[in-house]
DNA sequence: GTCTATATCGGGATAGAC
DNA sequence: GTCTATCCCGATATAGAC
């Protein structure tokens, strides 16, 4: 009632953002992103056609904010360490805000398979070429013959499972939330630290 | 109407786990279920009273038969390098077929993180007990005082995500399940080696 | 135990007043 | 643009014949 004019539409992808969260695709119904927003399903219908245009929309904006960063620092002429401390301190300092985002992602991978196929057609995304890059750069940095594939992989699991796994290392630990931003923070350099110890390790057996 | 007596409860459990796997809880639909073990819906309410019941018995079968194993292979007397390699091994087995298992853990985390308290009394996990062999280990094999939770969130990294990133990377590299099955199988013996690599780098720096 | 038919309800979407 | 009331389909669950 208050603050109208510019608010609705911001109001409602803000609900959905964390209705979608808390429940996945599936499990999320318009009426709690209705509740949550202070305003009633028709609208929601009024300003998205339907349930799906609302999670496209929130999907993507979730999956750019993350992925936007990643795909320039790792096209970049950097040393590939400092493009692993970058790409992860970047990463997780934006994830320690908006830890939703990954789990989010993952869980929209598994619901909606074809939204995933869209945006990675928008993203322009060419893995061949980040491939091939990290092929070479290997091969120059620690001149060792390693699938870069199962490198990428590793980069990428040591970077966001952390993040996704949350709640499971609070738990089985009883960290407090300060404990486990301390953790992120450690990661920073202790991951890079493991990734290039282990490239180097390829050169004496290669 | 051939295969009576002990086959129709089998029948649905392992129809039950196959939907449950492509969609998840809310994703997956009673019909979807039926039509897989070749009965009718009334049926599946006859074995198990409700679509929740059913959930419930295909996710601990599978919870248990997967975390079963890596508790007792962790707290075994071999070499670590050994270890990881039997716990890979064994886990990249049940999750090719069982994917569905790491996602519906995390999604139990977000959704409801008491029952993931719950869970683990009952598995009776000693999280602090494991880092000390673990760092005793790491530092009789490799001979550096490395942070051990770090290590271990690394090896689970590296374990997990990349089962649970399954559709992100068939859709980013168009690869067929094959293809997939393959990259799972090459992880077996390249995870391993690049964790060992990593703390054979520590030694140099300690 | 296994089937067909049906009850019941929840949720996405629309109509139409204001 | 925002609301109330309602449509309508689909999904879980049950009744009851065989």
């Amino acid at each position: 009632m208050v603050n109208t004019q510019q608010g609705t539409e911001e109001k409602i992808l803000e609900a959905a953002k964390k209705v979608f969260h808390r429940k996945g695709y599936e499990g999320a119904r318009m009426q709690e992103i209705a509740d949550e927003a202070e305003i009633n399903k028709a609208l929601l219908h009024y300003y998205f056609r339907s349930k799906e245009n609302l999670f496209e929309a929130v999907f993507k904006d979730a999956f750019f904010k993350l992925m936007g960063r990643a795909k320039t620092v790792f096209l970049s002429d950097k040393p590939l360490k400092e493009k692993i401390q970058e790409f992860l301190s970047h990463y997780l300092d934006v994830l320690s805000e908006n830890s939703y985002i990954p789990w989010f992602i993952l869980n929209g991978m598994y619901e909606r398979p074809d939204v995933l196929k869209v945006i990675f057609e928008k993203a322009e995304i060419n893995p061949l070429q980040l491939m091939e890059r990290l092929r070479n750069q290997i091969q120059d940095e620690y001149g060792s013959e390693v699938n870069p594939f199962h490198i990428w992989l590793n980069v990428l699991s040591l970077s966001i499972f952390p993040v996704v796994a949350k709640p499971l290392i609070r738990e089985l630990f009883q960290i407090t939330e300060e404990g486990y931003q301390q953790i992120l923070e450690q990661r920073k350099t202790e991951v890079p630290r493991f990734i290039t110890n282990a490239l180097k390790g390829y050169e004496e057996n290669s």
